[in-house]
DNA sequence: TAGATTGTTAATCGATTAACAATC
DNA sequence: TAGATTGTTAATCGATTAACAATC
């Protein structure tokens, strides 16, 4: 299979989200512009490279859909663990807020680098303070991490979870991490959206 | 001036952020690429639109590059008036984390669905229950918002926020908002950050 | 049947990469 | 001078758009 470009990647992404919430049966290109804003000649497109091998003219069965995107992608079919770096106000907000419920991601563990503050906090999967991460995350396995430490511990911190194990980083923090052959890093940052929002509205 | 692809844009966002966090005061495109990952041609290329006017091979000034950026972008030169639309676990912990703290975006403003949320509560701004928003983001000037409901008022809520004034909504909820003419909308979620990584570590 | 929609090809458009003269 | 780095052009590569036959 020829491979899929980072633009295309990113829409099917966003596709199986939006197809895992979308209500009805069945789904036409022309819905998706309407509620993605993805034109629906590049939807079709997108969906064409799944080889379906469905009807010509009467839309998309949507669940049909959403497994053949999700298999393409590599989106979860098991579990996968994750951990929460740094559990200041914003760590111990994800971590509380359930926002993984309903999906294959468990945060299975919790590190800060302040030792009162694990064990102040409770929570339904384990705190340990810094000096376990190395441990806990190659014994867990943990695939996955939450980045949301301070900006001054980010790389340090990042570059110690990549060390044990971690493939995969949501950065929360200000503060660049540098990707390398085999980790990849999602910025997530509010103050970024804001920017982005700006530079769009110019 | 030709206009920015979608692409360029991001990068000189993320570019601009980086900057604002650099120690040096010269930095090249070589350097920017180990920290950050994009090519040097690439950089080069970007910074090339700017018609910086600078030296040829002694890299470049890094203030005065992040304000051409900025300035080329349409990031804020004054304060940008936000709200947070939903006071649940984590709009209350994106009220509480100083997220906003040395930027020149503010928060002026919290809304709920639930009286008693906005009535418990306490901020450094007034916090108002969903029946005041239209008045409120009119009569503040409110530019941009955080939305952090629940899933299933999402779209109610972004309606309602667009309606009364808002032109650019930051979304940390699982439901797609519909774009319009003027109206921008930047998905910063965790679950598809996830999805995103585990696409492209396949 | 008429209208709607898919899947796919061809055409266009644009972004990235490679390369290198200029010059610090 | 030698090495490094920019700015820019040309070449390549890839994505999007337009269009339409197939067919539900």
């Amino acid at each position: 299979m020829e491979k899929m470009s980072n633009a295309a990647r990113r829409r099917l992404v966003f596709l199986a989200n939006f197809l895992s919430r979308y209500e009805n049966d069945r789904v036409t290109s022309k819905a998706i512009q309407e509620a993605t804003g993805f034109s629906s000649d590049v939807v079709r497109k997108d969906f064409s490279r799944l080889g379906l091998g469905g009807g010509f003219s009467n839309g998309y069965d949507a669940k049909k859909l959403l497994g053949a995107i999700r298999a393409e992608l590599g989106l979860p079919q098991t579990e996968r663990r994750c951990c929460i770096a740094g559990l200041g106000t914003l760590g111990e907000a994800v971590m509380r807020c359930g926002i993984f419920d309903g999906t294959l991601y468990k945060i299975v563990a919790g590190f800060d680098f302040r030792v009162n503050r694990t064990e102040v906090l409770n929570a339904d999967f384990p705190l340990y303070p810094a000096n376990k991460i190395e441990s806990v995350v190659s014994r867990m396995e943990i695939e996955f991490a939450v980045l949301a430490v301070e900006n001054e511990y980010a790389r340090a911190m990042a570059e110690r979870l990549i060390k044990s194990g971690v493939r995969g980083i949501v950065n929360f923090t200000n503060e660049a991490i540098a990707e390398s052959e085999n980790v990849f890093v999602e910025n997530v940052s509010l103050v970024l959206a804001l920017d982005n929002l700006c530079a769009r509205m110019k």
